[in-house]
DNA sequence: ATTATTTGCTCAAACGTTTTACTAGAAAAT
DNA sequence: ATTTTCTAGTAAAACGTTTGAGCAAATAAT
């Protein structure tokens, strides 16, 4: 039976314009011409125009975007660097970056930098040699000089969720400083005295932001105790290993709340809070950046910013469309949007 | 001061094989010889090897990957097709192929199907159009047809998360059956008398199987209620406006405990439990497939099958791999990976 | 000393498009 | 009747690579 070997059938080549060329007896130009769309001004008549649709549709034609994209220098296809793209907060931006990249019929590609440096030049350096047409980048600490000369190549990029301190780009971020002083006014006003801070690295412009915000809370407040003592740094990569000394530590030097800088180490935290049996609020006090899932299910209900994602993509994407386009007028801007303080349970 | 107009700085033009060429007095063809690393096979003496690669270094030579892709007919892409990449589960899918794609020096792009099957199409379509090596597609209902057509083609895809019924290709999916009947065993053994299962699409195999395990796993046990009161579909895009109803519905009817097929309609019911005031384990038992942060964190946890995405991605990868390659030696086949009960305190 | 082989490189076609320049014939203007 | 303009199309170069075929000089084999 041939019929068992089904899955070895096989080939049938993909079909080209000069196919279609072929079987109407045209120029392969003028098949090109048609189904680029441009049949009135190049004055193609239109019972060949319809012709031609006609049989690309019927053999199943579908354009090379390689030869196309060599041909023509652009290949339709934007560059998103992120962190980690398994992280909800980068997830749900890759959503948002893919919806409005496609109303201008742009595709996206990926790639997760997990901070690193070199993994991020060396997805950007891919991402240039497959000719994208532009790139969206979270920057990580100690890509600056790498930015610089990225600048300094044609391929337009526009940083988002940070900017990067030496490299004068465009830059779409939420307002990182008001929404950290608004959660720790909030720890404030409900009574609680001392307030740490925890973040993933400080050197980023968005923590560094949200610390700002912090420390500024904390002074308009009146209240002054040696504010290097309340923030602790944790890598990601430390997680697992650093973070609960780090809690304790905090709680030893007498603190009644807590401030997290991204959902990873709020997250993390609340199961740390839990396994020891601390009570929110009433033992702790927490309040954090970001609005994953878990902080509506979490009860308490944690209190937090939650980013706004969605306008954050559609802005960079503009900037991004226009600055491809060529339409480079005018200097780049940083641009803070302001997220939306979500209070639950949790202070 | 010019330094004022630095963003208008520009062009330098991508340094290609040629001028490479020219600087050193050698063809072209040799420069793309030495930069492939085809020296040795191709007999080019190792000083000027050496001398191409040092000047290819210092002009920052970047191949071309769409010309290359023409030529050479591979364009070192895969194609992922999820549901929704915002959402957690299918993250850490796009975030392990990435990884497992980077092994074999492949890239991804992705796309968002939503479930709609011509999404799906547009997308595979776009994808086939970049010319694509593979794809690893999470198959959408009523999308046989088109994917049938997608075989006939000769580019290589496997499936993900899902099979698709009509369609014999190779996929890779976590023992829906297997894990659906532990958790619903679970609720049975701890005394609950009526589950209800909440799914969202009844006609997507990965569902079918956890509906067949948790059938069984009543059948077993010698729990006999007309099963169909009991089982709920509830669209995703129906999640706010039908979900709570169906809820009240299913309560009414007197069940005390949830299967829940996906982490989406387990978490937004677990709001809803939350504001109606019904408390976990006491008044109903949870289950739920999958296992998002949430689950973690809320109180009390939530019992549930982790699916081994990582070891999922590894697999399907591994196969994409070999059939790109066109060792198709063999059928097409379906690997069912079993995922890991973690027992909580929802029941 | 001739022939055969190896070494190290060049040539040019090809991949599938897009697009500029051109042309043959028809219609319009002189 | 000749020239001009328009119409509807063709031809061919170009995009940046890779690669099979070829070739001259050097080396080895006879």
């Amino acid at each position: 039976m041939l019929s068992q070997f089904k899955w070895m059938s096989m080939p049938q080549k993909q079909v080209k314009l000069i196919d279609i060329a072929n079987k109407l007896n045209v120029s392969i130009g003028l098949v090109s011409i048609v189904l680029s769309g441009k049949s009135k001004e190049r004055r193609i008549s239109d019972e060949l125009a319809a012709k031609v649709i006609e049989t690309a549709k019927a053999l199943g034609y579908r354009p090379n975007q390689l030869a196309r994209g060599l041909r023509t220098g652009k290949s339709g296809i934007i560059g998103l660097l992120v962190a980690d793209i398994s992280n909800p907060f980068f997830g749900k931006m890759a959503r948002y970056i893919e919806n409005e990249a496609a109303k201008l019929e742009y595709q996206v590609m990926f790639g997760s930098s997990d901070e690193n440096p070199e993994k991020l030049e060396n997805l950007v350096n891919m991402f240039a040699s497959r000719q994208v047409d532009g790139m969206i980048i979270v920057p990580v600490f100690q890509s600056e000089s790498f930015l610089l000369s990225l600048q300094e190549q044609s391929i337009p990029f526009v940083f988002i969720d940070r900017y990067c301190e030496g490299v004068d780009e465009d830059a779409v971020v939420s307002d990182n400083y008001l929404g950290s002083y608004q959660l720790t006014s909030l720890l404030i006003k409900k009574g609680y005295g001392k307030i740490a801070a925890f973040a993933n690295d400080l050197h980023l412009s968005n923590i560094k932001d949200r610390m700002h915000g912090y420390t500024t809370a904390l002074k308009d407040s009146g209240l002054n105790y040696p504010v290097e003592d309340f923030i602790f740094e944790v890598d990601f990569d430390q997680l697992d290993t650093r973070l609960e000394a780090m809690l304790k530590q905090a709680l030893e030097n007498g603190c009644d709340a807590f401030f997290f800088a991204n959902n990873k180490l709020g997250i993390s935290s609340l199961k740390y809070f839990d396994k020891v049996g601390l009570t929110i609020p009433e033992d702790i006090g927490i309040v954090c950046f970001d609005n994953p899932e878990a902080f509506q299910v979490a009860k308490p209900g944690i209190t937090c910013v939650e980013q706004p994602i969605e306008l954050m993509c559609a802005k960079a994407i503009n900037i991004l469309s226009r600055k491809i386009e060529g339409k480079t007028e005018s200097k780049p801007e940083r641009i803070s949007l302001p997220g939306k303080l979500i209070v639950r349970e949790s202070c």
